[in-house]
DNA sequence: CAGACATATGAGAACGTTACCATACGCTTT
DNA sequence: AAAGCGTATGGTAACGTTCTCATATGTCTG
């Protein structure tokens, strides 16, 4: 069927361990030899066993990419940039995203160590379990944590500064004047989202406002539905609030839906802003929005997970994702807004 | 360092045939045996190899999905498709995205080949060059192209019914009483441009309309800021269009920024359609789309797969991808318009 | 009771590659 | 001239599986 390296052996009039120099560039090989094995190759179009490489070689060139609920645009702007990474360290990536929460990680890891993935990163703002942790440290497979953090199971971690990212959006939000800033966040548990609200929290704290739990509407889900509803709510209140801050572009499109319903513009009567900067761009307005800096976001993964397969014993290591306010100017000062 | 089928052979006081036997359920094996292999394979872990697997038997259980150009979320929709597709049949999912077109996806390949994919999906509207087929077909590796159809290169298809999802918006539009039905579309000669374009065209030819130059604005790229820069022009003339057809959800948020911006309202002044329905959900309001029935997608192009797979000489199938009008009330009659 | 047959297990040859070891030649060094 | 060394090449044993073939029981049939 395919052409091996018997085959370009045999058509070279040369030994499969020659072929094998010319392949490798390493040993010796006359000019003569390898300008004949060369053709060979090329006629025959000869390409290399992968299964045959990795089983004696040991190493596979595969990196795996756990993917855990993929809600937002976001996991696939930071997959995509780890398979850059990736490709550019010469690691091709085995993508597996898990459909079945809870269930399916321990499969997929299984999955991954059979494939004889050399290290292993995982993208997920939800939990997995610490049997995978487990599994791949007895397969002796380094993992490298995206998103949320691991450090009691050892695991490198790469994690984004949620917490300051709503800390300075609230805080501008007070800087112009805003009394009633309003939250719309997902109340799921999970790390992501709690720093979200803590920063909310924080930054209301030192500008020196109330926590108002009537303004901090913590829904089920990210769906834009949802925080048409919460802004439905908000703004049905004697008190309605002047800034409303969301945990997530998709709520702020829901809230923009309720806003634009009620002929409430953005931002002459409410300043709004959102959370991922991966929607608000398209608005209409575009409105304001938290990025995360997702450039070098799987450079820095790669880095980490090679540095710890070169040094399996370093000290464990967090990075992080830095967040940026993008300014599209729907934060006005109090002031100029209506109300 | 990993455990082998020797390891448990030996764990369990067999021979490694007998453990073959356990794990593969084929052949006989005494209860009180498979007991103790399976026992064994418990305690101490036992994970298979893939690559001495895949060496051995020929079958990967690994299928490829080359992604060219992901400029909406569109593809990784399809993508998942794919692979939950894939994953329910036993198959793993090995993405590549094109970074470079034109360079990268020979490499990408011989990569997958090198791999030894079983089938290979390709989802892309970009032109795959003839050589990335000349190649599979001399590994005998079977492709299905989502999408964009090669049916001259004897490869099935699952093709987008782009023509009839742009027919029928317009021809709603036209329908409504509209005479100036604007479109913004994409100008990139591909496959899927020029069926919404001659979808939009046969739509106006079979309403009687006239087709007025002025009124297609096929712009370079689908971001926003096109979208809004044709809308800019098309409400600039004399004559503006009282409906506007856009060829993708981001060109349609353009238009509604600057719809937005001039206080022209849709659907009361200006009626609305975007395609995709990607994004159009989440606008304020919420417009009309033309939705791909993706759900589905990647049974079918698995379908596509295996059926190839078990008869290579089978005749060439393309099936198709339905489109959908989604109909959120956008567009609105003339009567109604105010203009 | 001999042969056929179902049941149960083991031995071992591939699969295509890598990498170590052996061999062989010609050239310099002592 | 023997030893040492750089150059060039071939032989071959793994890597962990799969799968065929061989072998060894007991059980049933005619």
């Amino acid at each position: 069927m395919s052409v091996t390296m018997e085959g370009i052996a045999k058509a070279a009039g040369v030994s499969v361990a020659t072929v094998g120099r010319v392949l490798h560039q390493n040993g010796y090989v006359a000019p003569e030899t390898r300008r004949r094995v060369e053709q060979a190759i090329q006629t025959l179009g000869y390409i290399p066993n992968q299964s045959a490489r990795a089983l004696k070689s040991r190493r596979s060139g595969l990196i795996g990419n756990l993917v855990l609920q993929n809600l937002n645009g976001l996991y696939y702007r930071i997959t995509d940039s780890v398979l850059r990474a990736a490709r550019r360290r010469g690691y091709q990536l085995v993508t597996v995203q898990i459909t079945e929460p809870g269930a399916d990680e321990l499969p997929a890891v299984e999955n991954f160590i059979s494939l004889g993935v050399e290290g292993l990163v995982i993208t997920s703002d939800a939990f997995v379990p610490p049997a995978c942790f487990a599994l791949l440290r007895r397969a002796g497979i380094p993992a490298v944590a995206v998103e949320r953090g691991y450090l009691e199971q050892g695991v490198d971690s790469l994690t984004v500064e949620d917490f300051t990212g709503a800390y300075d959006a609230v805080t501008r939000m007070a800087k112009k004047g805003h009394q009633r800033i309003a939250l719309v966040a997902s109340a799921a548990d999970l790390p992501v989202e709690r720093q979200r609200l803590e920063g909310y929290r924080a930054a209301l704290r030192d500008s020196g406002l109330p926590e108002d739990p009537a303004l901090m509407e913590l829904v089920p889900e990210y769906a834009a539905e949802h925080g048409k509803q919460a802004a439905a709510r908000l703004f049905a209140r004697p008190n309605p609030p002047t800034a409303v801050f969301c945990g997530a572009d998709t709520l702020a499109a829901g809230v923009l839906q309720f806003l634009s319903e009620h002929h409430l513009r953005v931002p002459r009567d409410v300043s709004l802003a959102g959370y991922d900067d991966v929607l608000s761009r398209l608005f209409a307005p575009p409105i304001d929005s938290v990025s995360l800096v997702l450039s070098g976001a799987g450079e820095q993964a790669l880095e980490l997970l090679l540095h710890r397969m070169a040094a399996p014993t370093a000290p464990v290591e967090q990075r992080s994702i830095a967040t940026r306010y993008q300014d599209r100017g729907t934060v006005r000062t109090l002031q100029e807004t209506q109300t």
